[in-house]
DNA sequence: AGGATAACCAAACGATCGTTTCATTTCGCA
DNA sequence: TGCGAAATGAAACGATCGTTTGGTTATCCT
C-alpha cells in the first residue's frame, strides 16, 4: 500500500476509467497512459489488477457504513433518522461520485466475494432496522414490508448514479431533502406533518470516538 | 434474424452469462460451450458479438416502453396511471428477468448508444408526464421537482435486479402494490385516502388482492 | 433421389490482455 | 557525494479474445 501522490493518481484514473468503461472492459495501459506510464509498471504498485478495482471501491463502501453504524446508536425519532441516512448517503455518493459509481456497478451487481456481500447486508439490515422501529413505534402506519420498503429507498439512493452529477444544477442537499420528502410522507402516510426536515442536531458532531478498531 | 429455436438457445444463454459474469466478461466461448457448439459457429447467426447483446435487450427494452406509451393516452387519473406503470414494469421485469437485467445493467449503464438513450429519455418523460399531470390537478401536492420524483420511482424499480429473483417468496404482484402504496402515499401526502388500490378496471384480472393486515 | 442451402466442425489468425522480467533512472538520506 | 531503494522504462511472455476461413454434415424442398 504504497503513499505517495502517484498512488492517488493511478487510483483516480482508474476510477475513472472503470467508470465509464466498466472493469472488464478497462485494460491496464487505459490506465497507465492515463497517468503517463507503461502498463509493466503499474506493478510497483500493485499484484494485480483486481487490486485497483478494491482500492478505488474501500473507501466510500467503509464510510457509509460508519455512517450508518453512528446513526443507529442514537436513539434519534425514526423519521430523523431515515432523514439522516438518506442524508449520508446522497452526500457520500456526492463527494466520492466517481468510486461510488464503480462499487454500485462492479461490486453491487454481480461480484459476489462475501466481504462485500457482507457490508451490503449490514448496510441493509441496517437501515431496515430503523424501518422496523418507525413500524413498531406507530410513526411508519403504512409499511406492510420493512424489507421491500427498505429496498425500495436504498434503490432510489443508489440509482442516482445513473443520473446524478456532481457540479449540476440539482444541489445534493436538495436531491436528499426531497427523497426524505417523498418517502417519509409514504411511510408516514395521512399523520403529522413531521416530514419536514427539523434539523435536530447538526449532523457531523459525532467525532469524540477516537478509534473503534483498537 | 434466423428463426429456429437454436437461435433462442444461444440467446438464452447469452443472456444468463451476461447477466452473472457482464458482457465484456462473458466469451464466446462461454455461450458457445452453453449451447453445445464450438465458438466459430456462432458466427452461422450472428455478425459480432455485440449482436448478441442488442438482440437479448430489445425485447423487454421496447415493451416496456410500448405498455407505457398505450397508458399514457387514456385519461385515467394519475395515481391510477402510476400504479399500472409501475406493475407493468415490476411484471416485465419479473416475466424477463434475465433480459431486463441484462439492459439495466449493460445498456441504461455506460454504453451511450444513440438508440438506447432514447429509449430511456422517453421513457422517463412519459412517467414524468404522468407526475406533472398529478401535480396539475393537485393530487399530488407534495411533489417539488417531478423529474426527480420520477427518478426516484425508476431507481426503485429498477433497483429490483439487484434483489429480486423470479420464484422466490416475494411475488411480483405484492412489490408492484408495495411501491405503489408506499410512492402515492408519499406523493398524495396529508389529503384524501385515495392511497389504496381502488382497482378502477383490472389491468390484467388484478389478482384477489392478497388482504393484508387490518 | 438429389441438389441447394443451412448448420456446424475444426483450426487458425492477429490483436490484445494481464503479468513478468530485467535494465535504467530518480530520489532520499547518511 | 555516494549509495540503496524506490520508481519507471522497455520489451517480451503465454493466454485468451473475437473473428475468419474452408471444409464437412445434416436438413429441406420438388
Amino acid at each position: 500500500m504504497p503513499r505517495p501522490s502517484r498512488w492517488n493518481e493511478i487510483i483516480e484514473a482508474a476510477a475513472e476509467a472503470f467508470r465509464t468503461n466498466g472493469y472488464a472492459a478497462t485494460s491496464l495501459e487505459d490506465i497507465a497512459s492515463a497517468v503517463g506510464m507503461w502498463k509493466g509498471s503499474l506493478y510497483h504498485y500493485i499484484d494485480s489488477k483486481e487490486d485497483l478495482l478494491f482500492a478505488v471501491v474501500r473507501g466510500p463502501a467503509e464510510e457509509i457504513l460508519k455512517q450508518v453504524r453512528e446513526l443507529s446508536e442514537t436513539d434519534l425519532p425514526p423519521t430523523e433518522k431515515i432523514r439522516r441516512a438518506t442524508r449520508s448517503h446522497v452526500q457520500i455518493l456526492n463527494s466520492n461520485f466517481v468510486y461510488a459509481s464503480v462499487y454500485l456497478q462492479e461490486i453491487a451487481g454481480r461480484r459476489k466475494l462475501p466481504e462485500w456481500s457482507a457490508m451490503d447486508r449490514e448496510y441493509l439490515d441496517l437501515l431496515e432496522s430503523i424501518v422496523r422501529e418507525g413500524v413498531d413505534s406507530g410513526e411508519f402506519s403504512a409499511v406492510t414490508n420493512p424489507r421491500v420498503t427498505t429496498l425500495a429507498l436504498i434503490g432510489s439512493l443508489n440509482w442516482l448514479t445513473h443520473w446524478y452529477r456532481p457540479g449540476g444544477s440539482l444541489h445534493a442537499d436538495e436531491i436528499a431533502d426531497q427523497f426524505c420528502d417523498l418517502f417519509l410522507g409514504g411511510l408516514i402516510s395521512r399523520k403529522t406533518q413531521a416530514s419536514r426536515s427539523q434539523t435536530i442536531t447538526p449532523l457531523k458532531t459525532t467525532k469524540p470516538r477516537a478509534k473503534r478498531t483498537a
